[in-house]
DNA sequence: ATATTTATAGAAATCGATTTCGATTAGATT
DNA sequence: AATCTAATCGAAATCGATTTCTATAAATAT
């Protein structure tokens, strides 16, 4: 592989001048600028990233800490699409993505160590069951942080507008004229499990109705077995007197409820409404297909690359807080006025 | 951040010994050891790789190729899940994952520089839009390379056995007393694309079936629009004689075939049965379930793992042709007896 | 013709590791 | 006590870039 050096002696010049060339200083003659180019294109010469970020102390990394728990990964639904758009924003900006985990074989390394050994210059959250001390320790040694679904201190956070629109899809139902509205829900331990819960019981308040134990449900994780349980406890408990509609607060939970509720004999959406959230593929695969809250995945993840590219250039940011992305109830084929009693 | 010399002068030692502590090196006292760990604890010191790959020419970085034309990324439901089990199995060697983009805005970077620029150890080609040559020039640099889906000259390939699959399921179809029997497919230009239906040929051959043109149809790429339109114009050019069961050669066609046909009125699988391939997760989702031949997408990834990590520690593998994923026909709700006529 | 700017290029130090090879010391042997 | 061995450690070179500061040459002004 050619050097720096390689190029400086075939081309007549010092290094020096040829590190001038490819970092785009002023005062190099156009002339010479052309003939170190061209020798440099001859031996196929690129600058080593190792070598600059030596002396430049940027790696032009950008790491992401992913949910390792549920061993999903790039499988993830949600967060692939999320990342997906961060990893195009930050390409577009010179920054390589790199995944952050703790499996090193030679020493017991963790997050931070191994930010360290890559020198990374920002890094995305997108987990919900990171530690939030490793988040913190990762953000006081100067590595820029953003985070996705879970807030840690001082750290930019970018979320769906959770509250909104769960309300908005429980009016919907109200407006259907469902009366006895259930719900079916993320674990609590999540800020959005949190977020669309708080929605739900303002929304009983709001309009006068009752708050039934029976009717309201979570997962304590994310694992399909439990939905698949939950799902069916939760309509045995309630056989004899089932809600007319029922919020499901992630779409998987939501498609898994209907599948038990038709697989006995129950017709989604002429006994029974659903309304899930997230508007993963598969909800419009299903069948019925099921209406939704819509998360704008893509503008989650553009958001956060947006906010760490200011972070990386040092430009003020409007706020550590949180950052909302709209969501959008999607109407489909799982929802329908309540039959009147 | 630390360094080295920090360690070094902290512990009383030199920078030597403290990199021979950190390399597992013999002849360093016990003792020593001891001390110089425990000051690298206090400071928080981790080896930079940075300057580490500088001497050993090593980046411990495998990057990945990726499909970048189809805007999917890691959404896509079939490399996404290889590509998991690849990371997961590399970074347990200690290989972080990177991706190979080719989009660097300061300069026209293209896959190979990208890959000088960050001195890549290896890479994994999971596209199949990939120009040959950037390839073979990635390869010729002395960069192990693996590759999924495509067969580039001198780079271990992993494939599903899609001839094989392919013809289980035809002649599973013909075991169910089918006798016509239509095929509608991925892009003759994909590898795969072309097994499956060589698999069609040959199974037509063997059971004396007539080779049908109307009955036969290819998509010309992957989107999901085209597969749609090329659904429905097969439905509409054979109307008056459907076949009574089509192999569609990948999951998101048969769904998208499968729903264009009940849309019509047509019945799955009482007027028609349906086997795609793939086993992607929404086969299960939709109504009727999807017959389909499973991929072992971690197995693929696995497979592509062991060999990168073989070709890097420079141990003998056993070709550099193709090894085969068995694949394994998954009997869902798609597919019934045909009817006597 | 001389003095003064202005452009341009390079010498050398530096970043943080690794690795070779020689120096030192302690322990064993005679 | 002298010699030899083995264990342990460090000086210094090296990897491939960047960046500062100086030197030189050319252009301009006096």
């Amino acid at each position: 592989m050619a050097t720096i050096y390689d190029v400086a002696e075939k081309s007549g010049f010092s290094a020096a001048t040829v590190s001038k060339v490819f970092n785009r200083y002023q005062g190099v003659n156009a002339k010479t600028k052309e003939k170190i180019l061209i020798t440099a294109r001859e031996l196929g010469y690129t600058p080593t990233q190792s070598a600059q970020a030596l002396v430049t102390k940027k790696s032009w990394l950008i790491g992401v800490i992913f949910q390792e728990d549920l061993k999903q990964g790039f499988v993830h639904p949600h967060f692939s699409e999320i990342l997906e758009a961060f990893k195009s924003e930050m390409e577009k900006a010179g920054y390589d993505i790199i995944f952050i985990n703790r499996n090193f074989p030679n020493q017991n390394m963790r997050y931070l160590e191994h930010c360290r050994y890559r020198n990374i210059d920002g890094v995305l959250f997108a987990s919900s069951t990171l530690d939030i001390k490793e988040a913190i320790a990762i953000n006081n040694i100067g590595i820029k942080c953003v985070s996705v679904e879970t807030k840690y201190p001082k750290i930019p956070t970018i979320l769906s507008t959770n509250y909104e629109g769960s309300f908005e899809a429980l009016k919907y139902l109200y407006s259907l004229g469902h009366r006895k509205i259930g719900y079916l829900g993320s674990p609590l331990s999540s800020l959005s499990g949190i977020e669309r819960f708080e929605a739900y019981k303002a929304f009983l308040k709001e309009f006068n109705l009752p708050y039934d134990k029976k009717i309201i449900d979570f997962c304590e994780n994310y694992t399909p077995q439990e939905e698949l349980e939950r799902a069916s406890s939760y309509i045995e408990r309630n056989k004899n007197d089932l809600p007319t509609a029922i919020f499901a607060s992630h779409d998987r939970i939501a498609i898994t409820l209907q599948k038990t509720l038709i697989s006995k004999g129950i017709s989604v959406p002429n006994d029974i409404s659903i309304i899930g959230f997230d508007d993963i593929e598969i909800t419009n695969v299903s069948t019925p297909a099921l209406t939704t809250v819509k998360q704008f995945r893509s503008n989650i993840g553009i958001k956060a690359a947006e906010i760490m590219k200011d972070l990386l250039n040092n430009k003020p940011i409007e706020s550590k807080g949180i950052f909302r992305i709209n969501t959008q109830l999607i109407l489909r084929d799982s929802t329908c006025r309540a039959r009147i009693i």
